[in-house]
DNA sequence: ACAGTTTCCCGTAAATGC
DNA sequence: TGCATTTACGGGAAACTG
């Protein structure tokens, strides 16, 4: 089994964070928990730290752990881990020698505040959008108990069948042996068959009795899965398809169809269970008949009930499990362009092993298109026809899933039927994948269709963003699944849910979202500074058609230039979370003018179509006011060369005959530079040609303004207030000249 | 009309320097020549030179000329070349005011001078390849006059024919008159009619000798056209073929077909001529014949002849004009990607009006493919067939022009037949386009086929350099037009050829080919050191197969490398000629040891596979021994963000707290560095954010090595020997400590 | 397993269409 | 004419295929 320290580790980096700061009071040395990871959780410490003795026997047992692990060290010659593991014994005797109930109380604490992590983890996974997981979790077992009483029941019906089947048999038997009877031995001994008659007529009344209740039962039984079915349809169902379509647009939610698919399964196995039963009930009734005999006037309605519930179940379980999507790494699902292949997996939720291989589904597109005049056709090319199976060794559905196809546009010469309708912009214009199957199976014949969400059909990758953007806007706003004209009066977006959608860019294509600092930077650019976001809305146009002021490109253009700057060069930083990029100057300027000079952060230039990040540092003139600097944004052409840790590190200002300084010292709020960014530098690495060439590096420099200091050093105890004014050349050599600071 | 001075400031970069050479001796400055270019072309300063009262006269006039322009000047406010006028002004009545003479004589000779250099590149232009440019020329005077001789032979037997037919009409006429005559008076006058009767004997041994000798001549002149397009066949259209090859891989001829053309359009005209003339004889002689008559015995023949003449003057005259290219700026015809578009065109050099749209060519690839297993089968989409026409506003031949064909492999089960042949990598795999169309006219059909060079079919751009090779190898050494298994044997290039072709490449990808010296490098580095090149021969292996001495590329790859990169990122410079780029290490240090310090030069990367630049420079240290240092070569990564001359800009060498240094002063041999790159400098332009930002440039540093001197400047006067030997930081201390000079 | 070869597709540039 | 949209294709990488 995987231990919880293992499971712990493969977490995403902000819970990394956290059990890092759990380890940082460093009352047991992460390298023990690591290596003795199986060992720690298999012992008792909560009960040690209320036990001397108990707690004295893991301290010793702990230490001979380690005493273990140090010996393994040795024959693996591990030298380094061998000196620390010696030096963690050393240190675990000093601290808790004395006191092994400490010791346990650490260590059982450090396990539980792990195990909250955890859990954490799991909540964040199974609701991070509907915050009502408690009732969820409660309407799920509902069903699971329904699920289970309908299959007992089903299981019950089946049982009483075949009591009544022999009730019957018995029944038919005395008849029959009356019958004979009476014809052999007509007229000799009335009263015995009077009596035998007698008793045919009260076994014939228990029959009809039980007929009638067997009868009542399965249509109640019936009531109850037409009830569950509603559920599963209406609720969770529909509950799934609005989950996917967050997903679909980078929500950091798993949608499984699994327990749908098991809650549609089970149901179905139920009702072909309750068909062939009544099948059996009519070969009875055909057996015995009477007058009034309920099998013969109630059974056809309930057949009709069990069959009309039988394929409107299936019918709801076809669906599309994965929208149609490009290339899956991109996480632009629903966007297509034409002449490149994409995937699409219809997908039916009652997984009968009968049925594999039993149903060829058909792949086509706009069945119902609008009646726009510039409504582009496309066809699509490919294996558009293929049987649903599935993959029993991946656990996988009942399936069909297409790959290889693409869309090729129809170049038709004249399209347009109506021709005054709205002329949508094509990454506007919404198109459905629909895909039709049949299923014959035991006397069973149903025409299943389903469809795609609206997929946006570009041509050309430079399309790719703004067709993006549509299906963000849908996704985020619209549950209709068909509403191909959205574009036609598109809604605007409040700003609750615009800002996580926003955040889930970034979230899905890289380890970290937005944080809410960074939101209200954006919610200020889009709707000036305001106390409270929450009830602001954006509409479609300022969001990505209107361009920001003063800048030839819309928010939404600037925004994914960013992103796409993280993803390109900026991930390592971005998710160890260095870059707060999102804040104004103004935000900038009061973070940074506490902290002492060389402190510096990051930020996203605002007037960059494609992404640029600048530093900006203080620095504190001698006169006491702080002056920002910041660089001139860096764009992808420049990182492209030097990483920005690398221009990090070696930014320096020069000024003719000077000495380069190096302004930068610590990441805001008081990382050292290194620190932060040693990690990624790129060390010269030794090449081949070392001695034939000379080493040459590139880096960044900047020329100090005149208005500037030449060295912030030196001048920093000269308490003028001359600073804000440009200085001369002369200036400047007097000044140093009068002080004594030239003379180290 | 231009002058010569405008003519000259157009011509391509050798020539300019040249010119600027020409200038170097400043007797007359570039300015006046270039203000009064007119002025000066129109006077007559070879004459003056030997008349002390012309040149006086000129004298005078020049400086008024000099006056007026100053007067211009003054108008225009252009204040710096009023004050460059005064002082040429000046100058000249310093220099020649007691000696015009000279002054003319110094015109006259830059004049001379300057109409050399046009000559040469006429010269240039239209013999750069054949030696025998005069024979050439003879040659084609030759054709010229037999061309001429054909058309007027054709036109006197024309006219000759109408002789003919007078002299037979007379004779008719006369013998219908006389047979009238003597029936309608018989025994009358009967010596009147053997008078006549010998008469008519006499007129018609004259029309038997006239028909003999036309029909000797027009025999004569039938032997005369085939012997003339012999000529252009075997050897004309030959040539030209050859031409073509060698301008298909690069070679600086232009190889227009409007000659050839001509010479087929008047032979095929003046054989129509005769065919139609042949026609008329036989009508004549239909209408007179005898025993023995020529017109009857011998006129089929030559009517068979001068056919066959045409049908094969028509089937030679087809020829293709551009070879089959995908994108013509690239310069790589014969080498087509599969799915890209290509350009291919066939041409009939029989100009004929009647001919347009006549007739409807067919392309088809690889009719006759060799008997490989893996040679690969193509398919040719686009539009295959088309009519022959004629673009007469662009004075076009008579072609089939196609556009956006395109090649896809045809993905057969098994191809092969023979199966052991030889199977060679698909960019040695050649392969034949071929066109076929009929000609119907005049009751002449001929079927007529041509086809392009062996073609490289590739399908991806990383097999571009190597097909070029290919289509560069086949080009150069076989003059076989369908030798589709030249590369089953290949033979190897001799220096002499492949030289030529290398330096075509430049040539025809930038302004300037590759000069002896760096040609040298190239067959040193293929041949290693040797006094002569000429007799050796390198292996198509060796070319472009085989990897160079420890690198893990061939040499056609590096070369390519380094044209890529030139192509891309220095073709300015390199146009310029500032790179001298191939010259090996050691003539690297022949070349800077006896220069200046600071004095550097731009080569080549041996040990880069996608082309790398350094530069080189040489230090004098303090002992006397020159240092040579060079960088690190930039490589497309580097340039992409700085331009060479950026880099050489602003290159400095740092030390931890000092001063940086700058160590590139003179391009060699002499070229302040400012004076040769400041053009190419990206000056850094005003932003729009001048203020908001600092602004930053990249730049590129070393290191000063251990080994070296922390400044030269300053050790300079230091007369020690230290310096091969690693100083400690502590013995520089105390060097600098004990010298006075770090007090400035 | 692997090298030679082809296919795929982004992103730029050019062409096309409306 | 200008803008929206599509087509073309170089180049890097993945996929294919004997």
């Amino acid at each position: 089994m995987m231990s919880q320290w293992e499971l712990l580790k493969q977490l995403d980096t902000k819970y990394l964070e956290q059990l890092d700061e759990l380890y940082q009071n460093e009352a047991l040395p992460m390298d023990i928990r690591e290596y003795l990871a199986h060992w720690i959780e298999a012992q008792h410490w909560e009960q040690a730290a209320t036990s001397y003795s108990q707690a004295t026997i893991l301290y010793q047992n702990l230490l001979e752990q380690i005493n273990n692990q140090y010996s393994r060290f040795m024959q693996e010659k591990a030298f380094v881990s061998q000196h620390n593991f010696k030096k963690y014994r050393q240190n675990i005797q000093a601290v808790y020698g004395e006191d092994p109930v400490q010791l346990a109380k650490y260590v059982a604490a450090y396990l539980k505040e792990e195990g909250k992590i955890l859990a954490k983890v799991v909540v964040d996974q199974q609701a991070p959008v509907g915050k009502n997981q408690p009732m969820e979790s409660e309407k799920q077992q509902d069903i699971e108990q329904k699920m289970m009483h309908l299959k007992s029941s089903a299981q019950m019906c089946e049982q009483e069948s075949t009591f009544l089947e022999e009730q019957q048999d018995e029944f038919d038997f005395k008849f029959k042996t009356h019958q004979v009877r009476r014809q052999e031995t007509s007229n000799y001994n009335d009263a015995q068959l009077t009596e035998d008659w007698k008793t045919l007529q009260i076994m014939l009344n228990k029959l009809d009795s039980s007929r009638n209740s067997f009868i009542d039962k399965f249509s109640e039984l019936l009531t109850k899965a037409e009830k569950l079915l509603d559920i599963l349809v209406s609720e969770e169902l529909v509950d799934w398809k609005i989950r996917q379509q967050k997903a679909c647009i980078g929500a950091p939610i798993t949608v499984s169809l699994d327990q749908l698919e098991n809650w549609f399964t089970v149901e179905a196995e139920c009702l072909f269970q309750l068909k062939r039963l009544l099948k059996k009930l009519e070969e009875l009734g055909k057996k015995v008949t009477y007058e009034n005999d309920p099998f013969k006037t109630k059974i056809p309605a309930l057949k009709e009930r069990t069959i009309k519930l039988l394929s409107s179940l299936i019918k709801s379980a076809f669906v599309v499990e994965n929208q149609p999507c490009m290339a899956p790494q991109t996480k632009m699902p629903l966007l297509l362009k034409t002449s490149t292949q994409f995937t699409v997996k219809p997908r039916l939720l009652v997984k009968l092993p009968e049925l594999n291989h039993l149903m060829k589904v058909r792949a086509c597109i706009d069945k119902n298109p609008p009646n726009g005049k510039g409504y582009r056709r496309f066809n699509i090319l490919g294996t558009i026809s293929k049987a649903m199976n599935m993959d029993e060794l991946r656990h996988g559905g009942l399936c069909a899933d297409f790959r290889h196809l693409q869309l090729k546009e129809q170049k038709s010469g004249i399209g347009g039927k109506g021709s005054n309708e709205v002329s949508l912009i094509v990454t506007e214009e919404l198109h459905i994948i629909s895909f039709e199957t049949e299923l014959h199976w035991q006397e069973l014949v149903v025409k299943l269709e389903t469809s795609t969400l609206p997929v946006v059909v570009i041509s050309n990758a430079s399309q790719l963003l703004s067709g993006w953007a549509s299906v963000l806007w849908y996704n985020m706003l619209c549950n209709d699944p068909k509403h191909l004209l959205f574009f036609s009066n598109t809604p605007a977006a409040p700003w609750h849910q615009l800002s996580d959608a926003l955040s889930w860019q970034f979230e899905s294509n890289t380890k970290r979202g937005l944080d809410s600092d960074q939101l209200s930077m954006l919610a200020e650019k889009l709707f000036g500074p305001q106390q409270n976001y929450a009830d602001s809305s954006i509409s479609w146009a300022r969001f990505c058609k209107e361009n920001l002021p003063k800048q030839n490109f819309s928010f939404w253009i600037w925004l994914q230039g960013i992103l796409e700057l993280i993803k390109r060069y900026l991930e390592d930083i971005w998710n160890a979370g260095h870059i707060i990029g999102f804040l104004s100057k103004q935000r900038e300027k009061i973070l940074l003018k506490t902290k002492p000079t060389g402190t510096f952060l990051l930020r996203f230039s605002e007037s960059y179509r494609d992404g640029g990040i600048t530093f900006s540092w203080v620095e504190h003139l001698p006169n006491g006011k702080p002056k920002i600097h910041s660089v001139e944004p860096y764009t992808k052409t420049h990182l492209s060369n030097i990483s920005l840790s690398d221009i990090i590190h070696n930014y320096n200002m020069i000024a003719d005959e000077n000495v380069p300084e190096h302004p930068l010292l610590y990441l805001y709020p008081n990382i050292p530079k290194d620190e932060a960014f040693g990690h990624y530098y790129t060390n010269s690495e030794p090449g081949l040609m070392n001695h034939k060439y000379l080493k040459t590096k590139l880096i960044v420099v900047s020329e100090r303004p005149p208005t500037a200091v030449p060295s912030t050093e030196r001048l920093e105890s000269l308490d003028m207030d001359l600073y804000d004014f440009p200085l001369s050349d002369s200036d400047l050599i007097q000044l140093l000249e009068t002080s004594d600071l030239n003379q180290p």
